[in-house]
Parts: C-alpha cells; sequence; structure tokens
RNA sequence: GGAAGUGUAGCUCAGUUGGUUAGAGCAUUCGACUUUUAAUCGAAUGGCCCUGGGUUCGAGUCCCAGCACUUCCA
C-alpha cells in the first residue's frame, strides 16, 4: 500500500509524475516562498451548513445600484445566465464568510480555478480567480492538491449557472496532504482498506461521516430517553473476575501486581442487578463488552451494549420502554418510521407487532411445540443433531432455524419456554413459560429482555444445573457467589433489558455489516 | 471450522482458447482555456499481474500450496 517512495526532499530529479513525489515537490515549493504548509489556527470561521444558510443574502447589484432578490435557484426552468441578463448588467454580492475544510474535486481552467471544498457539514464551492486573488495568491493556490485542508476568505455569491459559491478573495493553506487520495468517482470500495484507514474513508466517501455522526446521535437520544425517565447510568467494571451474565466465551487477562487472573466482562448484568439491590431502582449502562468468538457481519470481539433494569417494573415495562427508546432516536436522526434496510421496507411505527414463541414456532413447521416426539422428528428431517440435548434446547435450534430469518420485524417474540431462560421469572399461570421477549428486525436480535428472577435460593440452583450442562471447552463459567448474596439482600422485582447499540445503529443507518457503524473494528495486523 | 469468490498502476477496474511489447478511466506531469461542477481537449509518466512451487516451447491466464480480503454457512 501507500509506501510512499519518500523521496529525500533534496532529490535533485524527483519524478514528478510520481503522485507522491509531486506533492513532496509542492511542499516544498510552497516553504520556499515562506508559507507553513501546515497552517494556524483559523479563526472566525463559518460551517459550509452556516454557508448555505446565508446564501438567501446573496443579492444582485446593478449597475445602476438596484438590489434584486435573486430567483428560486430551486425551479427547473430557471435559466440563471438568461435571467441575468435580463436584469444585468450587474453581479452578484453576498456577505463576506470564511470557511475551512478538504478540497474534494478541482476544476482549473487557466486563470481560475474551481473547487469544492468539504467540511464535515457538507461540500461548497470555490471560486479562485487570478485577478481576484492576485498573482502571489494564484500560484499559491496552483499549489494546492486534492486532500489538501485550506481555509477561504471570500465574498458568497452565484456563478452563471447559479451554483452557491464562495468568491475567494485570501487564500490559506492549512494543511498539505501527501497521501494520493482515492480514485474520485468509485471513492476507496476495498472494504479492508476502509476499516484499516478509517480516516480515509470518513474523509473521501460518500455517507461514512453521516452514518457515525448518526451513531452518535443515536447513542445521546438512548441516553436521554432513558435519563428523561429517571434512569442513572452508571460505569461497572469492564474487569470481571468472573465472567457473567452471558453465556460467551470470555477474553482472559492477567493483573500483574496482584497476580490475579482477570477477564473482559461478557455483559453488564450481574452488577446492575447488585446495584438495584442497593437500591439504585431504575439504572442503566451502557458500555463496551468482549467476547471471544468469532467474527461475521453481525459480531465483532468488542460491541456496545445497553443493559437497563427497572425495579418494580417487569418485561411488559420493558417492552414499552424499547419501543420509546427506537423511536425517539429515529425523531433524532430524521427520516421517518418507514425505513429502508438491506433493500426492504422496515416500519418502525409503534406499536411493533408482538407474537409468542409458541405461536411464532406453530406457524413455521405446522408443529405443536409442545409436542416433543413431533419435535424431536422434525429435528431428525432438518438434520439437526438431537443425542445428548435436552429437547428444549432442539426445539430452540429448529425456532433459530425456520423462525428467526423469516421475523422481518420489527417484531416483539415474547414468552419463551422457561427451560431456555433460567435468569428469567416464570409466568405466575404457566411455570414452563418464562417472561421473556426479543425484539427481531430483519432476522436480527437487537433486544433482548426479561422479568427478572430475583429469588436467591432459586437462582443459586439454576447456576448449579447451568454448570452441570456445560462442557470443558465453557467450564471457565463458575458460580458467582456474591451474586448470590447479593440477591439475598432483596432485589426487587424488576424488568430488565438489552440492546445490541451497534445493531440498532445497523438497522437505522442502512448498513450492511456490524464493521460499517464500529469506527475501528478488529482487524489483522498489517 | 466448511464452501464459494476476489487479489493486475497511488485509486477504480478490463484482460478472450495459454501466444509477441499487460490495457482503460481517475490521479500525477507538461501544454491550451476567467463561470466550471465527474470541467473539456492534446501529450507523457506510472506494473514484483498477492507469495511460493509446478505443467508448458511459452503462464496475468492452467494446476498445487500458502497469505489476505469478501460473501454465505457452522
Amino acid at each position: 500500500m501507500a509506501n510512499s517512495p519518500s523521496q529525500s526532499s533534496g532529490s535533485s530529479h524527483p519524478d514528478l509524475t510520481d503522485p507522491h513525489a509531486a506533492r513532496r515537490h509542492k511542499l516544498e515549493e510552497i516553504v520556499k516562498r515562506g508559507i507553513d504548509p501546515y497552517g494556524q489556527r483559523f479563526d472566525d470561521r463559518q460551517l459550509v451548513k452556516e454557508c448555505r444558510q446565508r446564501g438567501s443574502e446573496v443579492r444582485f447589484v446593478t449597475q445602476a445600484g438596484e438590489s434584486l432578490e435573486l430567483p428560486d435557484m430551486e425551479s427547473p426552468e430557471l435559466d440563471y445566465r438568461q435571467w441575468k441578463t435580463d436584469h444585468g448588467p450587474g453581479e452578484e454580492v453576498g456577505p463576506t464568510v470564511r470557511v475551512a475544510g478538504r478540497i474534494m474535486l478541482a476544476r482549473p481552467t487557466g486563470k481560475l480555478i474551481f473547487m469544492n471544498l468539504r467540511d464535515w457539514t457538507g461540500d461548497i464551492q470555490i471560486f479562485v480567480g487570478k485577478k481576484q486573488v492576485g498573482e502571489e495568491s494564484f500560484e499559491l493556490a496552483k499549489l494546492f492538491d486534492l486532500g489538501d485542508l485550506i481555509g477561504i476568505e471570500g465574498r458568497l455569491g452565484r456563478t452563471n449557472t447559479g451554483e452557491l459559491t464562495v468568491f475567494a478573495e485570501k487564500l490559506f493553506l492549512l494543511s498539505k496532504m501527501l497521501e494520493v487520495p482515492p480514485e474520485k468517482h468509485a471513492g476507496m470500495t476495498n472494504a479492508d482498506l476502509r476499516q484499516r484507514m478509517r480516516y480515509a474513508d470518513l474523509a473521501f466517501n460518500d455517507g461514512v461521516m453521516q452514518t457515525f455522526l448518526d451513531r452518535t446521535k443515536i447513542v445521546k437520544s438512548v441516553r436521554s430517553t432513558l435519563d428523561e425517565r429517571g434512569f442513572c447510568e452508571v460505569e461497572g467494571p469492564t474487569l470481571h473476575t468472573i465472567p457473567g451474565g452471558a453465556a460467551a466465551r470470555p477474553f482472559e487477562t492477567h493483573h500483574n501486581a496482584l497476580d490475579m487472573g482477570l477477564t473482559m466482562r461478557i455483559a453488564l448484568e450481574l452488577h446492575l442487578k447488585r446495584l438495584m439491590v442497593g437500591g439504585m431502582e431504575r439504572v442503566y449502562e451502557m458500555g463496551r463488552v468482549y467476547r471471544n468468538e468469532g467474527l461475521s457481519p453481525r459480531h465483532n470481539p468488542e460491541f456496545t451494549m445497553i443493559e437497563i433494569y427497572q425495579a418494580y417494573g417487569d418485561y411488559e415495562s420493558m417492552m414499552e420502554l424499547t419501543e420509546r427508546l427506537i423511536c425517539e432516536a429515529i425523531d433524532k436522526i430524521g427520516g421517518g418510521y418507514k425505513r429502508q434496510y438491506n433493500g426492504q421496507e422496515v416500519d418502525f411505527t409503534p406499536p411493533f407487532k408482538r407474537a409468542t414463541y409458541a405461536e411464532l414456532f406453530e406457524k413455521a413447521t405446522g408443529i405443536d411445540p409442545a409436542d416433543q416426539d413431533a419435535v424431536m422428528e422434525l429435528a431428525g428431517r432438518l438434520k439437526i443433531e438431537t443425542t445428548g440435548k435436552h429437547p428444549d434446547v432442539v426445539r430452540n435450534e429448529i425456532f433459530e432455524e425456520k423462525v428467526e430469518d423469516s421475523l422481518d420485524g420489527p417484531i416483539f417474540v415474547i414468552d419463551y419456554p422457561a427451560s431456555i431462560c433460567p435468569l428469567t421469572k416464570r409466568k405466575r399461570d404457566n411455570p414452563e413459560i418464562a417472561e421473556r421477549f426479543e425484539l427481531f428486525i430483519c432476522g436480527m436480535e437487537l433486544a433482548n429482555a426479561y422479568t427478572e428472577l430475583n429469588d436467591p435460593d432459586l437462582q443459586e440452583e439454576l447456576f448449579q444445573t447451568q454448570l452441570a450442562g456445560l462442557d470443558d471447552e465453557d467450564s471457565m463459567a463458575k458460580m458467582d457467589h456474591d451474586f448470590v448474596r447479593a440477591l439475598r439482600y432483596a432485589m426487587p422485582p424488576a424488568g430488565g433489558l438489552g440492546i445490541g447499540i451497534d445493531r440498532l445503529v445497523m438497522v437505522l443507518t442502512n448498513s450492511k455489516s456490524i464493521r460499517d457503524v464500529i469506527l475501528f473494528p478488529i482487524l489483522r495486523p498489517e
């Protein structure tokens, strides 16, 4: 990759057709002129977005001194050139602005240069005319390359085609780019390169910045929705002595001074529940968790989860909250409740659909999920390994295979078989059914919620059976005695909710891969 | 872990049945141009065809192994 020849700057015969060498050469030329190619602070600047808003201040001043309002530039019938001949002679006069950003495109036509300048709020055209900026500045402008960061002071106006443009009066080089930008239409398409060089991806590929700005808005929105409802954000430990709260393989690490093994957290749950015992009645944490497992378009080893606990609530309360969290986030990023994801329409208009695990199972397979013989027989036909497995586990594998992928959603799958939900309270009228829901969108599990189990003795028992059922590979799972002791101090009945933030961002920004919504996903070393 | 695909200029991609000196667009350099907008026109420069082995008179192309990435599956 970009192994610039980095011709030692003094090299007497640089090959100027080599793009890297050409940039180095221009850098030297700039330095020779006594200009710092890495610039200085640039005060009083306006964002491109602000300049666009001030575009309405541009007026057409005739030679007679008459100040006319410009015609509607959006109008398709408008021939601005003609309009000017009809109303002229005269010229556009607008406010003076200072903008700074990256040169994305340049169209030199002899003694003038058009450039497209981009800051993180948008693009705006710059006009640099030799006569207008003077010989010296124009020579400097010719030393600018695509990708350079520059500052421009000039008046807002319109070109003959009506395009809002900053007519440069002063030019500032703020930082010279020594690497070569990607191809200007296709951009950088190699997924590996895009992630490895996220800076270039953000700077040059359309839509990338917007996705990550939307991510920030979604995260902020989730926090404010919860804060408004009296939830309290906390920060639990990321280094755990006992990995718990989920079934996943942890990353292991070591504390030198204590000479003690530690694992990175795989979930937030157990510490948040301890806080509920302590009296934090509405508590949440949004943060990174780490799972030492395979990669896929939906899995990165570190990802962002939010877990939310509400004392004296149950999974019904969490369903309503889930809808609020998602809908308010959509309100913040805009685009409406009917959205596109992977080419299909997803309608987030609340309330979301709800269906029980059993009815979805029966609809997809034609088999009563309670009929164990039929379930095992179907598993055989689907070539699902059944030996040594509990029928409920087998049934769940069928569910995952036959039902989950087809859940376009958003849909709450509710009331799971109790046997696959050890940390969940059972329904009062049916101990076989656990009060749990999962939210599915486009076949992807986005949220998971329970009416939390708060019976310490039952919790301990379930821990034991869970541990007994694990094979050697997973035997690093350990009984969390302190957690059970905490429950003995009495945890209120509560609803608990977990949402995969990365997946939520994927769905709301129409991103196919989790790696498109994580700034720096894990990569092999270069 | 399994299957399929991809790897060629700084970037995006062609490259026929194995056949002479590996092509295009963008970018870069030089020339023309003061209202362009993927600016245009003319010219030039730019290659470890992922790596290693093999088949062949001859390999970017076929075979084997490896590496990396992508997609699907587990």
